[in-house]
DNA sequence: CGCTATTTTGACCACGTTCAACCGCTGTGG
DNA sequence: CCACAGCGGTTGAACGTGGTCAAAATAGCG
């Protein structure tokens, strides 16, 4: 990671997509008072699974992958952090480590607020407490969602899901079809759907056979989004 | 539902735990104005999901298990809430319906306060909003580690797991072994695994017979569970 | 160009679901 | 009073999804 040259929340292009977008001039201020701006690169982690947290993240630019690793080994991923998200907020009031691990997928921007700076700002500004409850209410909806498809979908349907909700992050719509602006690995396909990298690749086969997706300098492109959802209704 | 004699929060012996055991006289006040009081029998629905959200939800006492519904009806257990916690907060800050069906599972004492009067509450009231905060990040942490688990954990396993848990909450220990206060159906305890009736029942008849748990009263008795604990490690 | 990591395919196996039948208990009506 | 329906629990047998293991093809990279 590299450190790069300060510039004041107020100019920053990614203000309006966070939690501070309707903070005050004051607010800024002592936000940029606490604030430090880092780059990563492909494969550099952010912070590990396990670590004590020490601050909270803003994405200026970028994605990231957030996963959790069981005792044998076995990565989940849990969601995928881009512009304007917050990382490392749900254990900051636990004072718990961190519960999962950050691995920059893509040229990553990510300005950093020590957690006694945040909480200062948090007891002082109700507003943003609630902006950050609504975001943290958003990720329990999503994780819930997941263990109910876990539960009791198919592989099958949560590939297809996950299809979707990528579309609807990355996707690109360019001559009748979806480019999904995202570089993802089977082995990444498989951890984000709770499967083995030998089904993610046999779905995907299956779908670029059956026309549904095809493929264009590793990045998926999906040519009937239609079909897709009508098989996450169906079931099978 | 039948409403009960109101009382001051002041006295409630459940306040210190939940998110008011710091408020201030003032607060307190506050509250008492803008909350009801209700007990349940069980069977009852506190809330539906799907259904509009119009204020939260306080336990004083009793259990309450919360699911969510897939769209082929099979229903996955996410918690069972007792007293001092909370219910209806995840979709508060969302501006979004009811995302569980709250059930009453014991004769249940539960305080409402409605949406609006709770909000100004909170934003005169940052430490509130903290603690808030605390148990959204903890129902984050444990929903999550809960689509690890449907992703990776055998139903054996999540089974041990969810049997420690209920020791957890719900163990009273006595000559030896931890008694489950708590009446659960085998079709709740699928439920809340994520499996299904049968194999909830083959699992229960198994560990009968090994002598792991038994049965009185239609309660669980865990008799050895340093064996269960050492179930979840080994895998199988 | 060789070496390694990723992707792909095939064969096999097992966990857990599905389906069906049966038991014991409780409540209900003739 | 008994018959019987209905529900929760229990067990057995068969099936299928998806995981495991192994091996080959392909891509990426110094």
């Amino acid at each position: 990671m590299s450190k790069i040259k300060e510039l004041s929340c107020k100019f920053c292009s990614s203000l309006s997509c966070t939690i501070f977008s309707e903070a005050s001039e004051h607010e800024i201020e002592l936000l940029d008072g606490c604030k430090t701006t880092n780059r990563y690169r492909r494969g550099q982690v952010v912070f590990y699974e396990g670590t004590p947290l020490l601050g909270i993240y803003f994405i200026r630019s970028g994605k990231i992958k957030l996963y959790k690793t069981s005792e044998d080994g076995k990565q989940q991923i849990l969601r995928i952090a881009v512009t304007g998200d917050v990382m490392g907020h749900s254990s900051l009031f636990t004072n718990r480590p961190h519960l999962m691990t950050a691995e920059v997928m893509e040229e990553t921007a990510i300005c950093y607020v020590e957690k006694n700076g945040f909480r200062d700002l948090l007891t002082h500004n109700a507003d943003i407490a609630v902006k950050l409850l609504a975001r943290l209410s958003h990720e329990i909806i999503s994780a819930e969602e997941k263990a109910l498809d876990l539960a009791y979908e198919s592989v099958r349907v949560r590939f297809v899901k996950f299809l979707l909700t990528l579309k609807q992050s990355f996707g690109v719509y360019e001559q009748g079809a979806w480019r999904l602006e995202i570089l993802l690995s089977r082995e990444e396909i498989a951890q984000a759907i709770g499967a083995t990298v030998e089904t993610a690749v046999r779905l995907m086969s299956e779908f670029r056979a059956e026309g549904w997706i095809s493929e264009e300098q590793k990045r998926v492109i999906i040519r009937n989004s239609e079909k897709l959802m009508s098989l996450t209704e169906s079931g099978y």
